[in-house]
RNA sequence: GGGCGAUUAGCUCAGCGGUAGAGCGCCUGCCUUACAAGCAGGAUGUCCCUGGUUCGAACCCUGGAUCGCCCA
């Protein structure tokens, strides 16, 4: 094994076994192979993004669970690709412009859009090439892209179907403004912040006061003085005794002299401010709804661009920031300020733009949701789509019935342009709200079908609008697979898709959205399972993000540990709850001790399969592959194989119910600990050869290789899905098969029931735990590993005695043993020193007999704390055994294992007490 | 305001009815030829508080505290 140096190194082999797993398409899917259905479609990432750590953990998580199905013998396709990010790719190409010195308008839409996707095809490639590097077993010949040619006929196509179906309609509403992208966006993008602001209070005097009472005017408060220049109303609770009677006067509005009526709305909360509320309905939603109410008009006083317009009067042209000041100061000029107070109250912002959105009367596209939200509800009420954890559910639930429409047009030009043709001819050549429109799958059939209704000299003008990036998202576990060809081979094989496998945050965006289209159009849940994940924080626990620069580069990870190390421990770190995971990380070093931990798991696998192949000699792959036979083999041999028996099944049964973090933890604990610490060194004297070996000897040690490879060839099968590279290479190197045989597309090892014994694992627990006292032993002594003592074991418990009797090399071999006597109590009585070194665990006592070393004032406080510790164990399960409830109520194993520990307890302190004694 | 989650060893987190666990860190001793990215041994906890259910509660139920998230 020359090739074989003592540390692993990951950077080397992973990139070789991408290579070769992308030469060979080996995760290229073909429905027409054999095996069940099994298909993933990713969470097409931005494709002008770069790898985060929430893309490596998702993939981790895709890549383990596709990985497993496909060593399930399951026909797997996991379909890669990324999507279009109209606002995201537009603002890019919006800033490459303004440092050039022009408009988006001079270059043209033709121009713009031919920009966009060159620069596309320049850089949208590297988040894809990122994804290679985690060792992403998709099918890269199935790439798409959202705004391929036919994924964007399945758009028109849906878009079509949706208004045939009277599920789209087209309307000027209060829509989310967002000022800097210059577009609408939909309530999902907008994110509600705390803010620090003012609540200001103005006089509005009422056009005929009364004399009576002295009331002259009303006071309302509002922390958007700005829009007051588009107030209609000023709204009272009916059932306020204040103002009741003034419900029909009228105010005059100041700085601009409309007279605004004074009106009864149920829904003024007389409690808050003054009880008194302006409204202005094309400027807020609550007012808006209290506008719609009382047939009150609109007036809009802002420019698209956040900038007043000519109904904001002398405020014309400034910003609506610059305005809200000028308006204050104003209205504190004409007297009319009454009061500023400091107050923090919740802003929308705009998910991209980062400003606060501006709500604004526009004409634009909505779908309507509520028959298709309930078309999901009821699927959901049949359990479709599953949700892992299932808490999540409720949360889908829970949006799906409160839900409203979905504004879907986007005033930019990167995306898909809505087919909807408008029959300009019919309003002189002008689009306005009266024009009508055709909703056709291509400009052709547009005219056809305006020419029928509108004769033949119609004039057409396309929409100048695209549709929203999540529409074309939502087609995704479909579009991608043919749809709208039904007869796609891909679609009829593995539509509805598995499980979709995203994170927490996109459950609206994402998730909901491909329910409910999937419904319409396919008439099924795209999936039918959903596992959710959470996010991955940063060392501080905060939510990693761009504005925060708080990133963890998972690139820098990888180039540090390797891209297994990383998977790892990624996956290992979820427990299965959709919790967060906070990933630690020290920003100066670069590292993580998270990280690192798994790299070392790399490692000991590696030495672990070093140490096999070094005392493999020379052996033909056939003799590699051979079963063991169980019937020659020793008992640790046995033991060992019931451990991976119960391994496979425990690991199995965790991947397919997504119980990843424990699958991971399993095949961790099983290598380090039951293989490494224990199997190997237990094997260690069977493996080195005397000087004229027996042919038992000789088979002996035979049977402990079959054993190390079978183990090693099963683990690296379960550990594949975790750690794809290191296994790929070390199953190679085991099995010495060519590079056209792949692991990755190996069948999961078969689980041989009759290797589970759970009684030989018990008594194997038994003899560690005894080895662990004569190592605790001479390690409290201070005895050199070098040093050779004589172990004496002494029980009157039969079975353990016969256990010690059978392992007596092993024990010799793990404790550094010049020799190992086991005894009945009565046969030892005469040859002991009382200075010899005395450890007690229950039944059994160890004795090394090294009387030179020995400090009988040390020993004599060892033995103390044994004793107490034993007293303390007797108090509590006499106590509990005394309790009458227990011993009746309590199941009889329970009782029995309570009583058995007691009379362990109780011998261990009568031994102890004895040992005391001889000190005296 | 409604909902969800978290609170366990110094740190990061498992456990979710039967006497508290892991990794990292810490202490002691080891280069015992697979692995110092390692080996052996060790120390460490009012399982947030409060009642209650139970023979028995870290775990189930009441109420509360603190932190975080989502929705309005």
């Amino acid at each position: 094994m020359d090739a074989f140096p003592k540390t692993y190194d990951p950077f080397g082999t992973e990139s070789r076994w991408q290579k070769i797993w992308s030469d060979q398409k080996a995760f290229h899917s073909d429905p027409k192979a054999q095996g069940e259905p099994f298909s993933v479609v990713i969470p097409p990432p931005n494709v002008t993004g770069s790898l985060h750590m929430g893309h490596a953990f998702n993939t981790a998580l895709i890549d383990t669970i596709v990985r497993f199905q496909r060593l399930q013998g399951k026909n797997v396709l996991c379909l890669p690709g990324t999507d279009h990010a109209s606002i995201a790719v537009q603002s890019i190409l919006d800033k490459q412009l303004k440092a050039e010195g022009i408009t988006r308008d001079q270059l043209g839409r033709e121009a713009f859009l031919e920009r966009a996707w060159s620069w596309k095809s320049e850089s949208g490639g590297r988040i894809v090439q990122q994804l290679r590097r985690l060792g992403y077993s998709v099918d890269w010949q199935r790439e798409r892209f959202t705004m391929d040619e036919r994924l964007s006929k399945a758009v028109v196509e849906a878009f079509v179907r949706l208004h045939q179906k009277g599920l789209i309609y087209r309307g000027e509403y209060l829509v989310n403004w967002c000022p800097v992208s210059g577009s609408a966006v939909s309530d999902l993008e907008v994110e509600m912040k705390e803010v620090d602001g003012y609540l200001w209070h103005f006089r509005y005097p009422l056009t005929n006061p009364f004399s009576e009472n002295g009331l002259t005017h009303l006071e309302v408060a509002t922390t958007r003085p700005e829009t007051m220049m588009g107030d209609v109303a000023v709204a009272v609770n009916p059932s306020d005794t204040r103002y009741a009677h003034l419900v029909g006067q009228t105010l005059t509005l100041p700085l601009i002299g409309r007279e605004i009526p004074v009106i009864a709305d149920n829904h003024v909360d007389q409690t808050f401010g003054t009880g008194c509320v302006k409204v202005t309905p094309a400027h807020d939603p609550n007012d808006f709804v209290i506008g719609q109410r009382h047939k009150l008009p609109q007036i809009t006083v802002m420019n698209k661009d956040g900038t007043m317009n000519s109904q904001a009067g002398n405020f014309k042209g400034l910003d609506r920031f610059e305005a809200r000041k000028a308006v204050v100061k104003a209205l504190e000029e004409a007297g009319l300020l009454t009061k500023v107070e400091e107050y923090r109250h919740s802003v929308p912002y705009s998910d991209r733009g980062k400003v606060p959105v501006e709500p604004l009367l526009s004409t634009q596209w909505f779908v309507r949701m509520d028959s298709m939200a309930n078309r999901c509800l009821d699927f959901l009420s049949k359990k479709e789509p599953r949700f892992f954890p299932n808490r999540w559910e409720k949360v889908y639930k829970d949006w799906l019935t409160g839900i409203r429409d979905w504004c879907v047009s986007r005033q930019l030009w990167w995306g898909h342009r809505i087919p909807a043709w408008y029959v300009v001819s019919e309003t002189s050549n002008q689009i306005t709200d009266q024009t009508p429109y055709i909703v056709a799958v291509s400009e052709e059939e547009a005219i056809l079908k305006a020419q029928e209704e509108y004769g033949i000299d119609v004039q057409l003008l396309q929409d100048d609008d695209v549709l929203d990036t999540w529409f074309s998202s939502g087609l995704w576990p479909f579009s991608t697979l043919g749809w709208p060809d039904e007869d796609d081979a891909d679609f009829s094989f593995w539509y509805p898709t598995s499980t979709l496998i995203t994170g927490f945050d996109i459950i609206f965006f994402w998730v909901a959205r491909m329910t409910m289209l999937a419904g319409v159009f396919t008439d099924k849940m795209p999936f039918s399972d959903v596992y959710i994940h959470g996010l991955v924080r940063d060392e501080e626990n905060r939510k990693m993000s761009k504005s925060l620069g708080n990133g963890i580069d998972p690139l820098l990870l990888i180039d540090r540990y390797g891209s297994d190390a990383l998977r790892f421990a990624l996956v290992k770190e979820v427990a299965g709850a959709g919790q967060d995971i906070r990933l630690d990380y020290d920003r100066q070093a670069g590292t993580s001790a998270t990280v690192e931990a798994a790299r070392n798991f790399a490692n000991k696998i590696w030495n672990a399969t070093r140490f096999a192949l070094l005392n493999l000699g020379t052996t033909t792959l056939e003799e590699t592959l051979k079963e063991p036979d169980y019937s020659d083999l020793e008992l640790s041999d046995q033991w060992i194989l019931s451990r991976l028996a119960k391994l496979n099944s425990d690991t199995a049964v965790r991947y397919g119910k997504y119980s990843l973090g424990e699958a991971a933890k399993g095949l961790y604990d099983f290598v380090w600990n039951d293989f490494c610490d224990w199997y190997l060194e237990l094997i260690k004297r069977r493996l080195n050869l005397g000087k004229s070996p027996s042919a038992k000897t000789l088979l002996n040690r035979r049977n402990a290789q079959l054993v190390v490879f079978k183990v090693l060839r099963e683990l690296f099968a379960m550990l594949h899905p975790l750690m794809p590279h290191l296994t790929e290479e070390l199953w190679h190197g085991v099995t010495g098969f060519s590079e056209n045989d792949l692991l990755a597309l190996q069948t999961w090892p078969k689980l041989n029931k009759n290797f589970l014994d759970q009684e030989l694992e018990n008594s194997f627990k038994e003899l560690f735990e005894s080895i662990r006292l004569v190592r605790n032993l001479r390690a409290e002594a201070g005895l050199k590993p070098s040093q050779k003592v004589i172990v004496y074991f002494v029980t009157k418990n039969k079975s353990l005695l016969e256990l010690l009797k059978n392992a007596i090399p092993d024990i010799q071999a793990l404790t550094r043993a010049e020799e190992v006597k086991v005894f009945y109590p009565e046969e030892i009585v005469d040859k002991l020193s009382r200075k010899s070194l005395v450890g007690v665990s229950g039944e059994l006592e160890v004795i090394l007999p090294i009387e030179d070393l020995v400090d009988v004032q040390a020993l004599r406080i060892r033995l103390k704390k044994d004793l107490k510790k034993a007293e303390n164990e007797i108090t509590i399960l006499s106590k509990r055994l005394d309790n009458p409830g227990f011993v009746q109520k309590a199941p009889d194993n329970v009782v029995e294992e309570c009583r058995s520990k007691l009379s362990d307890a109780e011998s261990q302190l009568k031994l102890v007490e004895e040992r005391l004694i001889g000190l005296e």
